[in-house]
DNA sequence: GCTTGAGTTGGAGTTAACTCCAGGTGTTAT
DNA sequence: ATAACACCTGGAGTTAACTCCAACTCAAGC
């Protein structure tokens, strides 16, 4: 596959693909005889799946290093494991901040659609 | 109170504080006699809620919007509850996405186990 | 054989969101 | 009244994560 397809494929920039190989965020694709990327399968799932983690908000530094390690081999599986269970450790605990700032936004939205049935009766201030 | 106490009280720091006043992102704190910050309540009501909303992603743009917005008074009262309706929607989408992530470093993990389990036979190179 | 278009590299520039700093003022303790 | 300290302002610097660019190569079409 050509980083056009992949571009296209993932929506992922071609500039952003090749950082993300720059900085070791996805192992280094092969180039055909003329040096153009040639993505595999297994080069698009590393796209895929990095463009997951990093849309749940994983830092691009610990992605690098899991990256590493994988290609570190069998020796490093523990490590790995490691990481994915503190990473996911702080994705539920992202995502319970963000269950509590939901409800604060569901509150506000209620006081809101109370505030115009009463005719735009002013908003307590200390309540924003 | 001073900004060194809502700096401690919210552990954000001062320069953060000033920042997001300079900004426009907490409306802004009145000074005393020498010149320094005072907050009130209310203040303190706001960098609660603005600490929150940053902590979920809100952007900071939207969120000096909504401030904007309120300082103009009761006729901005609609447009604040559709910043606010946005907002949600988009929270509630981020929040999908990291679900799905969520579930799939749990697999990830589960596979490791499994790994583990059987003396770390080597997981297949297509699943990372 | 020349242009066009897709792709290459290394490096510079950008954006959001802070974070730090220099030089100054006002209050408090010795 | 001198030092120490908390805080002030405007502006510069930093970090993460891209994003853009110049100068080049290669293959295809006319």
């Amino acid at each position: 596959m050509t980083i056009s397809e992949v571009s296209e494929k993932f929506d992922i920039s071609q500039d952003t693909l090749r950082y993300y190989e720059r900085i070791g965020l996805i192992p280094r694709v092969n180039r055909n005889k003329s040096g153009m990327r040639d993505y595999t399968e297994e080069d698009c799932n590393w796209v895929e799946f990095i463009k997951c983690m990093r849309g749940a908000g994983l830092p691009i530094e610990v992605l690098i290093e899991y990256v590493g390690l994988f290609q570190q081999g069998a020796e490093t599986v523990e490590a790995r494991k490691g990481l994915l269970i503190e990473q996911r450790k702080q994705l539920i605990a992202r995502m319970e901040d963000m269950k509590k700032t939901l409800e604060r936004l569901e509150y506000k939205i209620a006081r809101y659609e109370q505030a115009v049935v009463v005719k735009e009766k002013e908003l307590k201030k200390s309540e924003n």
